[in-house]
DNA sequence: CGAAATTTTGAGTTCACTCAAGGATGGTGG
DNA sequence: CCACCATCCTTGAGTGAACTCAAAATTTCG
């Protein structure tokens, strides 16, 4: 509804700076991207935005909340596929190929920017450095599925939760939500369970160990790490998988925890 | 080498099939294709095609062969992502991003179609329906990979199993390559093992019994389906993440075992 | 403040692992 | 053509990481 105010700038501000750290974009295209919203739209936690098998008409850009992929198996089993953080577009797959071979979800009250479909063709037919940058960002979220991959099949507990710890503090730091060696957390063990293949009593056993062992705190719904070259080094983290550009910051995870 | 002959196009054949079942291709498009690739390479097995971290100039379509995507991790462990077949293309990342972030090495003699990366650059930008469609083919890939990763984190190792061969013979299928509800399997069960986060000796013992239990057979380097119905309901497996168009053929996975 | 969700702990179980060794198979060279 | 070596498959035995079931403690939220 309020598109093309300020407010919408600071909007998909940082899916213009993701977006930059692979294909640095040009004033024009940058003009796109954020005229590109044609609305937002708020949801409540636990929500699905789209499901498995649907056809949408509209893709969404994450403004602020915490989401997450996930696929539904008989008897109530869960794969969570990944969490998604602003910036991130959720459902570029349901533009691509037309239906959604996973649903998406909030795990918190969620902002989205709505961008439809007919928008985005045009876009990717009128700015094809745009329309790379777009290719890009699935990439992306393919070869992070890949990293997963590796963890859940070769990792032990105890490094998957590291890995994921990891990888979380790295993306979140590369749009800015770490500060002095923390980030928000806004997911249960349960959902850390279901994303790592692992049932949520082991989660809570292993996040109690990497507490006894300085490597992390938990507090009210954030995580504090409290060791973040052991806990790269614990989870075999190397963040090459990830495509960030920027390296860590002034506020970052390399720096003492207040 | 020997580009632009008749069996040059056979060669992309099995890449424009596969494109086709979402894409539909124009007849110039489909020419465009056939003279992308400027040689050939046939490569022996256990070789590597592209590594982690490099920064190729060219991709790799699949004539003939089978390859397979993978990650190695500290102490000897690997991680295998996915299985490669003719008409795949198996290193677009290294085109879109720049650089891979996994290795693609050889399971059994391969042949190989080399497309230079100014070659793709150049059809992506002339042909939009084409880029598109190349698109596609990377969000497939990851859909398979998010497909793995509800398979290695949530089902039986025995559910696995019978998953990775449901996926193998729906994709064969796809490209004729299923006979009489057969299909040649290269793969050592040591290489099953790393794809499904197994130990190789407990991949023996489901195979074992997936043969006791009639669902399979194991001869020379060939899989037969004896009972396609129930393999499928073992694994959980629906086709819709493959994005595959044709259903079950004459030959196929679907008939009597000869 | 009470109900619901989440986290935590205990106890017993199991699926898949490791280690070890014996067959089978296939390719290579004498 | 056969002997040899390497790879792959198979089986046994014991172990262990992660699971399930159950219930209590804590936090969150209406």
């Amino acid at each position: 509804m309020e598109a093309r105010d300020g407010r919408h700038c600071a909007m998909t501000n940082s899916l213009i700076e993701k977006l930059e750290g692979v294909a640095s974009l040009s004033g024009v295209e940058r003009r796109v991207l954020v005229d590109a919203a044609v609305r937002t739209r708020d949801v409540g936690p636990d929500q699905d935005v789209v499901h498995e098998g649907d056809r949408p008409g509209e893709c969404h850009l994450i403004v602020d909340g915490v989401l997450c992929r996930y696929k539904l198996l008989p008897e109530g089993r869960r794969q969570i596929i990944g969490f998604q953080i602003p910036g991130d577009l959720c459902d570029l797959t349901g533009f691509v190929l037309g239906r959604m071979d996973h649903s998406v979800g909030t795990l918190t009250h969620t902002k989205l920017a709505v961008i439809p479909h007919k928008r985005v063709q045009e876009i990717t037919e009128q700015y094809p450095h745009l329309a790379r940058a777009l290719w890009q960002e699935t990439i992306i979220d393919a070869s992070i599925s890949r990293e997963w991959l590796a963890n859940i099949g070769r990792r032990s507990a105890y490094q998957r939760i590291a890995h994921l710890l990891c990888e979380m503090g790295a993306r979140l730091e590369a749009v800015g939500r770490v500060k002095e060696g923390a980030f928000e957390w806004p997911v249960t063990q349960a959902e850390v369970a279901d994303a790592m293949g692992l049932s949520h009593v082991h989660v809570n056993r292993v996040l109690k160990q990497l507490r006894a062992d300085g490597l992390i705190e938990l507090r009210e719904r954030a995580v504090v790490v409290r060791d973040w070259e052991r806990l790269q080094r614990t989870g075999e983290f190397r963040p090459d998988y990830l495509f960030l550009r920027s390296k860590a910051g002034d506020q970052g995870l390399g720096q003492p925890v207040a």
